[in-house]
RNA sequence: GCGCCCGUAGCUCAGCGGAUAGAGCAGCCGCCUUCUAAGCGGCAGGUCGCAGGUUCGAUUCCUGCCGGGCGCGCCA
């Protein structure tokens, strides 16, 4: 049970009620109406500002409506108190047998606990990583990469169904210059001397072992022709072969996805000509000549005529050229044609994860789509902020020009995937993270990896210590949920359980705001409701979970040790990140 | 010059328009014969960058400044 939600349903079929009986106004808008949990303890376990945001289409005062509806939830099952405070908040006390039956819950859904289907089976499709496929993968696209990741498990609890997707960059310059780097590397791996690579050229080692492979192929075949024989066979081996690299660095990183989709492919099927016609049919392309970029333009600038879409009409800032001079499509035009791709194979709800030097492109990108889908999609664009590498405070240092980028298979040699993985989702996607590589390994509670995970080893040792001590007993998460939980009465025990309880709301929010990160900071807050009660067994022996003496308060504490493991376990499932048995 | 992001405790950061703004670190004081002290409890610490505006109510939304990051036709 979402707690959270059967309380507003619950609120909201009073005020309907109160509607059609004429003591309300009717068709009043509830959208806005929600439960939260209250600031303070003292103000009970939920509160509403229901009344609040009624008060002015009902004509009331927001106090006045909050005492008519506090009546109303008074007489509720489970509310032992409804209360107004403040400018009009109802407060609802539950009963602690209510909070206690949510272990049931727990216990019964398991790792689901959580799921939902307030997505209602809606389709989104998000895009991540989607590199150029010209080298292997570093750790600033590791960060894309999880946070597209998780956001679509997140979306899949929340009952979305959800298309995880790459866009392989395969049709730009940038794979041609691959290609001539490959050819390079053919070359030597033929006994050639090539010398220094070129300036615009890649000249990363991986390349060797590609040279090597298209030479084992196809021997001496491409040494005496000229490039415009090679090129584009030599470009679709390397960018196979480039593909299969990012893959098996992906494929490192428990990151899998449902649909591959090649911007050459939808290039030369004409997809490109496809969009812009529908854009032009709408008077959204026109021939025209940029002003140049104030403070600084380009020293080779001249104004010259350009195929431009009218960006302007959709809130971007200049409208965007969508041709190159030399009359080839830019990358925008193959973008538009694959967002129209995507909306026309069923997603009309777009997210993708870009990189903070694609920031600038958002708007035209938002502007196209809502252009290409005359407003019927939406499209979200997560932006991922740099990733500072360090060493123990200390930045590493890394320069693309000289190839020194840090390689993301090197860090997942050196911390695990699930560290990478954890850290990555700590921060909200728009600022910077600083990722420390020493930190990340720490086993303090400083490090959020650890802490988390810590909880959910203590956890399995009780019940691994259980099971030793109590042979025979049932101790199944069925069994638990079968047995008694009312001597489950400390406020540090209730407090758990309610913090337990609220993981189905905070799958429901991150998920409607797209920020997988809120799952972080929430596994860090049940954790440490965890640590806390451990803690108060130590200082007072009757609240250890294990009580020799006492098997009934023992098994209602092992059905809450073991909610506690599988909330644990629930989050780090979204993360993709195993939880840990033990720590020793 | 323009656009996007960020600005909250000494530091690193939470906080989808709500009540007395939170957590960790660092500092100070406590807690291990017992399920992992790799942890927990407490104290202290704030003009939520500045100034306006919208609102019953603004750290949150809007506008303008200030400071930092990223980007800025024919790269992807």
């Amino acid at each position: 049970m979402n707690v959270f939600r059967h309380f507003r349903n619950l609120v909201v079929g009073e005020i309907d009620a109160m509607s059609k009986a004429g003591e309300l106004p009717a068709a009043l808008d509830t959208s806005r109406i929600g439960f939260e949990p209250p600031r303070e303890r003292g103000h009970g376990d939920l509160a509403t500002n229901a009344a609040m945001v009624l008060a002015k289409q009902a004509g009331m005062k927001p106090r006045d409506l909050a005492e008519i509806l506090a009546g109303k939830l008074a007489s509720k099952e489970a509310v032992l108190r409804a209360e107004t405070a403040g400018p009009g908040f109802v407060n609802l006390t539950l009963s602690d047998d209510f909070w206690r039956a949510r272990l049931a819950d727990i216990l019964a859904a398991g790792v689901d606990y959580g799921r939902s289907d307030f997505g209602r089976g809606r389709r989104v499709n998000v895009e991540y990583v989607s590199t150029n496929p010209t080298g292997p993968l570093h750790i600033a696209h590791a960060r894309g990469a999880v946070i597209g990741d998780a956001l679509a498990s997140l979306l899949e609890m929340a009952g979305f169904e959800v298309c995880r997707e790459y866009y392989i960059n395969d049709a730009g310059g940038q794979v041609d210059a691959l290609a001539r780097s490959t050819h390079l590397r053919y070359r030597e791996a033929l006994g050639g001397s090539i010398g220094p690579i070129p300036e615009g050229l890649y000249p990363g080692e991986y390349l060797k072992d590609v040279g090597a492979a298209l030479a084992a192929r196809d021997g001496t075949r491409w040494l005496n022709e000229p490039e415009s024989a090679w090129l584009p066979v030599i470009r679709g081996f390397s960018v196979d072969a480039m593909m299969t690299l990012i893959r098996a660095d992906l494929d490192l990183l428990g990151v899998h996805f449902d649909v591959f989709t090649s911007e050459r492919a939808l290039v030369e099927a004409g997809g490109v000509e496809r969009a812009l016609e529908t854009l032009s049919q709408r008077d959204l392309i026109y021939v025209g000549v940029l002003e140049p970029p104030k403070g600084k333009a380009p020293e080779d600038w001249e104004p010259r005529p350009q195929t431009l879409f009218r960006a302007t009409r959709f809130g971007d800032d200049v409208d965007r050229p969508l041709k190159k001079s030399d009359g080839s499509w830019a990358y925008f035009a193959g973008d538009i044609a694959y967002h129209l791709d995507k909306f026309r194979r069923g997603f009309p709800v777009m997210i993708d994860v870009w990189g903070a030097d694609h920031a600038g492109y958002v708007k035209r990108m938002k502007a196209a789509v809502t252009a290409i889908s005359d407003g019927q999609a939406a499209l979200d664009i997560k932006i991922c902020q740099l990733v500072r590498l360090m060493r123990a405070g200390q930045p590493v240092k890394m320069s693309k020009r000289a190839g020194t980028f840090v390689a993301l298979r090197e860090v997942i040699d050196e911390v695990g995937r699930d560290v990478v993985r954890f850290i990555m989702l700590t921060r909200t996607n728009d600022a910077p993270l600083d990722f420390d590589l020493v930190a990340a390994l720490e086993q303090s509670r400083d490090n959020p990896v650890f802490y988390v995970q810590y909880a959910h080893a203590r956890a399995r040792s009780v019940l691994r210590h259980a099971a030793e001590a109590m042979p025979g007993a049932a101790l199944s998460p069925a069994a638990l949920a079968a047995h008694s939980t009312r001597r489950l009465t400390d406020s540090a025990e209730l407090d758990l359980i309610k913090t337990l309880a609220a993981w189905p709301r905070v799958v429901e929010t991150a998920a409607e705001v797209h920020e997988p990160h809120r799952i972080a900071f929430y596994l860090h807050e049940a954790a440490a409701a965890f640590h806390a009660l451990w803690n108060k067994g130590k200082d007072d022996s009757t609240l250890r979970f294990l009580v020799s003496d006492d098997p009934e308060v023992t098994l209602a504490r092992l059905a809450l040790v073991q909610a506690v493991a599988i909330v644990v376990a629930s989050g780090l499932r979204v993360f993709g990140v195993v939880p840990v048995e033990e720590m020793r």
